[in-house]
RNA sequence: GCCGAAGUGGUGGAACUGGUAGACACGCCGGACUCAAAAUCCGGUGGAGGUUAUACUUCGUGAGGGUUCGAGUCCCUCCUUCGGUACCA
């Protein structure tokens, strides 16, 4: 008898496949039953393929099988993560080009793959920096920078010191270090590309739903993107600077009405919409009002504007009136973008008595979040210092001109004011009557206008101070630090001024940047309060009897409203919900969604990666590049040491090939791009890795994904995952694609660890390495190995004699088929089962294929391969093995151990190759066994075992059950109750 | 702190919707083969008690409570480990 030598075969049939196309990419149409199998595309490093790569490959590998024999057209690919740092920082170190080091890489990957017997179509191969791929690449730039998603600006970035690069948020670690280097991460300031992919937030999250994704994996996701659901508070801004003369706010304004027209119409002169087509001045139409003693022209689009808004906002038509006189009036209100523009008209006799002022800030208070514009004639000094005083800005020149008379244009000051609100935003309403003060972020965009003429200095050393912090130390510091601003602000719910501070613990990038201090209810405002001595004031507060609040921290548990007015005693659920309506309501709040996420920062200035397919005219203007230029080749004779500029800057050829082209003074984007854009699109690319002509076939692609089976590494999936689902989103909106989620359905393996329990590491030397492990036991004992480790997910030591316990398995599979006896048929197998001697192996394949088919759905592939073991421990002890029991075992052991099964079918005598063989069917019936041990138990306590036919009635169990001794010998009586389950346990009570 | 996952023999791990805990494998012990070893094969193997042996008894799924005829599985409280994340308002 010839031992089990995987040896003897391997290569053979590697060859074979190979010749044969055994797993080509089947022709496919919509609709058709199909797998699409996909693993994560390897960074193809230089040390080769480590056990972690092939436990994701076979456990992609095996249902990609288990699919093809189910008759299902099934797709394999590979590709290569071909780009990046560690390519380029490899060469540095070694000046071996990362071109040559990386094509000599994969060589290798593809050697090993084919040796593990992935079953890859290698037509469907991709990599990153093939030119026919990254041409596509640049193709997706070009599409979402004419989409308005890719966009420039100059942006604090992280640097990194010792890799001389750009870092996403993402890969700073939250120690504020580098991820790759540890190096500590610096701010600078630089130009850089984003991609918008915040305008998808909101899909990112919902769509969750529609896939089957791990629990946690969807929880990472839902947590990077950060949605909260609340609402911005405004505060309107009390800056001493500004002092609004008391005796301003005296007036009553009331809303106009059409009775007032008439009264109105005294300020104003009549003759109004009157033809007057001045070809200058592009007025159609003229509104010849009194203001200021002067008539002036309207254009016909402003009235336009102007009824409109008044129509809608009816409040915004306002008038003053002193004894039923009319003593001011406010007039060609509208709003745009934003900003109002308006006039104030007040009547001569009465000028200089507030009525403006009161006018506007009554204006101010109904639309506290908007920006102001009003022009005032340059001589109406009057005028200017008042709005000067209300806080307007000079931001440009216009005209007026008098009744046509075109000599007599008065020059006019354009004059702006934003409004002075601060917005917060929160989720938690019910402590709005509660904070003390209002926090501001150093970086906050009005500063200036909030910091007062005496506390500027103070503001200005504080923010110097931080600068010279770094991100680091800001994040570790436990004191709380910070400045006072010298304005206040008012708080809507209850009016009360509160003072505004500058510090650092409040994010700038996150929210408004401003942040209200409830110290009762947040420890770290509460660690402010404690620090500047500022109040504390509750909210909320439990019933319990004899509560406390806490002497030393905030209190951040739940209760029922306290120095809430009119909401007290409700339940913080339910107040929350009705203040936010409230202010809401009064325009004091603006329902607001918050996201955690930001624009993706691609911009890398490095030389081994995807060049970014923009040109810069003489200008300095970005233009995408014409798509018949592409590829932008990235040239391969460039000085990419590290020097903090892009080594493409360096390149001559590079920055010549764009003057060429587009003429003088043109010069190329020299960033490339983050290798995340590289791997976001791929798994489309494999359905048409070939095609020239366009990214991919749509049709292809529509019919091949979303795919059916993800496999990817459990650690770095947040960015990856939320990136690919960017551009397939981004695709389907092209119209490109008719899905909108690429991964259908993910899981994740975990790592392997060495023998010794520690993260595989050459440091440790306990590196495993499947090339060897290929040498010693074969390829099918180090498959089916790794899937026997345990479950898929967890983190597993390497155990070498449990591998050769999976060798010990297969050889005696080998020895069994050696014992076959061949004179039996398959006809007697089916017709003569239930006599014949083979009835219990019958029984047991037929069980044994039932478990393995959803095994392989589920991915248990541990439990599979534990029934494969069992049923051929069964085998072994059996006399005679009866060859179609064994042959069917074959088919179910194939997609684990694709040599062996190849080898023993062909020697059986049947059609290559198994692997385009028909999965076994099972015949329920035959499954099930004639007897079966039910557990007896007496109050709970199993006390024996009776074996009776399957299916029999309690009766019959009882009795079988007194028959026994150990059993009886407890029931002395007529038993209380008895609880039968069929086929599996009696409980009998006494 | 928050979010997620998980704690089962000496080890990796099984256990479907609550129904005989420890499948399968490693390791270990004993035996066969061998001059001997390796390899291979056969048998045993959760702890404690108990029997010449078979029985049998009892305790056992991180800890403590609860629901149930019955809990590794469900509920509550807590502990530990791993993964993610953090002045996110």
């Amino acid at each position: 008898m010839n031992k089990f030598n995987p040896k003897d075969f391997e290569d053979k049939w590697r060859k074979k496949w190979a010749t044969e196309e055994t797993y080509k990419t089947p022709e496919i149409k919509k609709g058709d039953e199909k797998f699409y199998s996909l693993y994560s595309y390897p960074y193809p490093s230089g040390a080769g393929l480590h056990v972690g790569h092939v436990e994701g490959m076979v456990a992609n590998d095996i249902p990609a099988r288990y699919n093809r024999m189910l008759g299902k057209k099934v797709m394999m690919p590979m590709g290569w993560d071909s780009f990046g740092l560690p390519a380029e920082n490899y060469a540095i170190k070694t000046g071996i080009h990362p071109k040559d080091n990386t094509d000599e890489a994969i060589k290798a990957f593809i050697e090993q793959i084919n040796n593990i017997g992935i079953s890859v179509d290698w037509n469907t191969e991709v990599g990153a920096h093939y030119e026919n791929y990254y041409k596509w690449t640049q193709w997706i730039f070009i599409q979402l920078f004419n989409a308005g998603l890719a966009y420039k600006k100059k942006a604090p970035v992280n640097w990194c010191p010792k890799d001389q690069t750009v870092l996403a948020n993402e890969q700073v670690e939250s120690d504020g270090t580098c991820e790759r280097c540890g190096t500590e991460v610096e701010q600078k300031d630089l130009e850089q590309w984003f991609f918008k992919i915040t305008d998808f937030a909101d899909r990112l999250v919902d769509d969750l739903d529609k896939v089957d994704w791990p629990d946690s994996t969807k929880a990472q996701q839902r947590d990077w993107i950060g949605r909260s659901i609340g609402a911005e508070i405004l505060w309107k801004l009390n800056n001493p600077d500004y002092k609004n003369k008391k005796e301003n706010q005296k007036y009553i304004v009331e809303l106009a009405n059409t009775d007032d027209a008439e009264e109105i119409s005294f300020i104003r002169v009549s003759g109004w919409l009157e033809n007057n087509i001045n070809e200058k001045t592009g007025v159609t139409k003229e509104f010849l009002g009194e203001f200021h003693d002067q008539k002036i022209p309207i254009s016909k689009d402003k009235i336009q504007k102007q009824s409109n808004y008044i129509k809608e906002n009816p409040e915004s038509n306002l008038i003053i009136r002193e004894n039923g006189k009319i003593l001011g009036w406010l007039g060609l209100m509208f709003e745009e973008d934003n900003v109002i523009s308006f006039g104030v008209y007040v009547h001569p006799d009465h000028r200089g008595r507030g009525v403006g002022s009161a006018l506007m800030n009554y204006v101010f208070e109904k639309n506290p979040s908007h920006k102001f514009k009003i022009e005032v004639s340059k001589n109406n000094t009057r005028a200017i210092e008042l709005y000067k005083r209300q806080g307007f800005e000079e931001v440009g020149e216009s005209k007026w001109f008098i009744e046509g008379r075109e000599e007599n244009f008065i020059p006019l000051y354009v004059m702006e004011k934003e409004c002075f609100v601060i917005h917060t935003f929160t989720t938690r309403f019910d402590t709005i009557p509660g904070p003390t003060f209002l926090v501001i972020a150093p970086e906050y965009e009005h500063l200036d206008k909030i910091v007062t003429a005496e506390n500027k200095d103070a503001v200005s050393k504080y923010i110097d101070s931080i600068k010279n912090k770094t991100d680091l130390d800001r994040q570790t510091a436990k004191e709380k630090t910070g400045v006072f601003t010298g304005s206040y602000a008012v708080n809507p719910f209850n009016n009360e001024e509160i003072p505004i501070y500058v510090a650092d613990y409040v994010l700038a990038n996150y929210g408004t940047g401003a942040v209200m201090g409830m110290p009762g209810h947040d420890q770290r405002d509460y660690d402010f309060a404690k620090k500047f001595d500022l109040p504390i004031k509750y909210t909320l507060q439990p019933k319990d009897e004899g509560f406390e609040f806490p002497k030393d921290k905030a209190f951040e548990g739940e209760g029922y409203q306290i120095n809430s007015g009119e909401f007290n005693g409700l339940w913080w659920e339910e107040a929350k919900d009705k203040i936010m309506d409230k202010l809401i309501s009064e325009d004091k709040a603006i329902k607001k969604v918050n996201y955690r996420l930001r624009d993706w920062l691609l911009s890398r200035q490095r030389y081994w990666g995807c060049p970014i397919p923009v040109i810069y005219d003489p200008e300095g203007n970005a233009h995408a590049v014409p798509e018949e230029d592409l590829p932008v080749l990235l040239p391969y004779n460039v000085d990419f040491s590290p020097t903090g500029e892009s080594p493409l800057a360096k390149s001559e050829e590079f920055q010549k090939s764009a003057e060429e082209k587009y003429g003088k003074g043109w010069r190329r984007e020299v960033d490339t791009m983050d290798t995340f854009v590289d791997s976001s699109w791929y798994f489309f690319r494999h359905v048409d890795a070939k095609n020239d002509e366009k990214i991919f076939d749509s049709e292809k692609v529509n019919a091949w994904l979303p795919t059916d089976l993800y496999m990817i590494g459990a650690e770095h999936i947040v960015l990856h995952l939320m990136y690919s689902r960017f551009f397939t989103k981004f695709f389907f909106d092209q119209g490109l694609i008719d899905f909108d989620e690429p991964f259908y359905r993910m899981r994740h393996m975990g790592l392997i660890l060495g023998p010794d329990g520690r993260k595989m590491s050459k440091r440790w030397g306990n590196v495993i390495n499947p090339n060897d492990e290929i040498d010693k036991y074969g390829a099918d004992t180090l498959r089916i190995y790794e899937m026997f480790m345990g479950p898929l997910i967890d983190a597993k030591p390497w155990n070498d004699s449990a591998e050769k316990g999976v060798l010990r398995f297969l050889s005696k599979v080998w020895d069994n088929f050696n014992r076959i006896q061949t004179t039996d048929s398959r006809e007697e197998v089916k017709f003569e089962i239930r006599n014949s001697k083979f009835e219990i192996q019958e029984r047991e394949i037929n069980k044994l294929i039932k478990y393995v088919g959803p095994a392989i759905d589920t991915l248990s592939f541990n439990t599979a391969v534990a029934k494969m073991m069992e049923f051929n421990n069964f085998l072994t002890k059996e006399k005679e093995i009866n060859k179609s029991v064994f042959e069917r075992f074959m088919l179910v052991l194939a997609p684990f151990a694709p040599y062996v099964t190849e080898e023993i079918w062909s020697q059986m005598g049947n059609e290559f190759s198994i692997h385009n063989a028909k999965w076994p069917e099972f015949d329920e019936s035959l499954t099930k066994e004639s007897s079966v041990t039910i557990a007896i138990q007496i109050n709970g306590k199993v006390r024996g075992t009776v074996e009776v036919d399957a299916g029999s009635n309690e009766d019959v169990v009882y009795s079988a059950a007194m028959k026994e001794q150990n059993i009886a010998k407890y029931v002395e009586n007529e038993p209380k109750k008895k609880i039968y389950i069929q086929d599996r346990i009696l409980n009998i009570i006494v």
